[in-house]
DNA sequence: TTGAAATTGATAAACCGTCTCAAAAATGAT
DNA sequence: ATCATTTTTGAGACGGTTTATCAATTTCAA
C-alpha cells in the first residue's frame, strides 16, 4: 500500500468523475507533490528529472492544474511565479515574511479565518479561497 | 499647491535620499496615479497617452516600482497581471474579489490587523505591510 | 552655464505559462 | 490478449507581461 493511499483515492475519484485516465506521469508527480509544503512547477521539473528525464514541463503545469481541480492543490502567486501549495495533507497555511533576508515562516491561526468569514459573509460573499502575507523584518534582522 | 501634495513630499523625500531625481514623467505618472484605487501598467500606459503620446511602457513599469519603494504603492499579482495599489490615499485596504465576475470589493478590519500583530510578535516580526486577499463568489454570481 | 549622473523611450530580450499536434498510452469492448 | 476509441504526453512554438539595454536627453548641484 502506497505512502499516499488517500490522495491517490481523491484524485483517482476525481479523474472518473471526468472521464480523465490515470497514468505513470500523474502518479509520479503527485507522489512528489505530496512530499512538499509548496513548490513550483519548475521546482518539480528539476526534482522529477532524475528519475524521468523525459518528463515534460508541460505535463507538470497540466497535472498540478489538475491537482486544483481535484482539491488537492491550491495555486497561489508569489513573487512572479506560481506556488502550488500541498492543502491535502496539513490544510491551509498563511505566510509570514522578512523582508530582510526573505525567511517563510508559515502559521494558521483560526481566528483570522473566522473574522475573514464574518467580513465576507457581510459582503454576500462565499469564499472559496483566501491568501494572506505579513510582510516584515523577522528578529535576527532588525538588529 | 498641487492636489497630492503630501504623497508629492513623500516621494521627493524618497528621491533625494536615494540620489533619484524628480522628473517630469514621474509626477504627471504620481498624479494620474493618486487618483485610482489601483491599476496596470497597461491601462495606465493608455490613460497617459493622451497627455503624453511619448511616454514609454518601460518608464511606468519603472515608475510604479519606484512607488512601491516610496511606499506609495503596492504591487499585487492578480491573474496574469500586476495590480499596483495606491496605499497613501485611504489607508491599507484589503480586498475581497470574486472568482466569477472579477468584481473587486474593498474593506478593512480592525480585528484582522490585531489578530496579525499578534502572531507576527509571536513569531519574533515587526510587520512593515501585509496583503489580504479573499477569493469567492458574489451574491450574484453564486446563483 | 557646465558637467556628472540619472532618466527616458524604443525595442530587444527574458520569463512564465499555455497551446499545438503527432506519437504514445490507457481504457473498455470484443 | 487484441482492437478501437479517447485521452495524454512531450517537444517546442507561441502569447502576454515585465525587465534589460543603450544612445540620447534631462536633471541638478556647483
Amino acid at each position: 500500500m502506497s505512502k499516499h493511499a488517500k490522495e491517490m483515492g481523491v484524485l483517482k475519484e476525481h479523474l472518473g468523475k471526468h472521464q480523465l485516465k490515470f497514468t505513470r506521469q500523474r502518479e509520479l508527480i503527485l507522489d512528489a507533490f505530496l512530499k512538499q509544503e509548496h513548490i513550483t512547477a519548475e521546482e518539480m521539473y528539476h526534482q522529477l528529472a532524475r528519475k524521468d528525464p523525459h518528463l515534460g514541463l508541460a505535463t507538470i503545469y497540466r497535472t498540478l492544474n489538475l491537482f486544483c481541480e481535484a482539491g488537492l492543490a491550491q495555486a497561489r502567486h508569489f513573487g512572479t511565479q506560481t506556488q502550488y501549495d500541498n492543502i491535502s495533507h496539513k490544510g491551509h497555511h498563511d505566510h509570514l515574511i522578512c523582508t530582510g533576508c526573505g525567511k517563510i515562516v508559515e502559521f494558521e491561526n483560526c481566528d483570522i479565518e473566522r473574522l475573514q468569514e464574518e467580513v465576507a459573509s457581510r459582503n454576500g460573499f462565499t469564499i472559496q479561497t483566501h491568501r494572506l502575507e505579513l510582510y516584515g523584518l523577522c528578529s535576527h534582522c532588525r538588529h
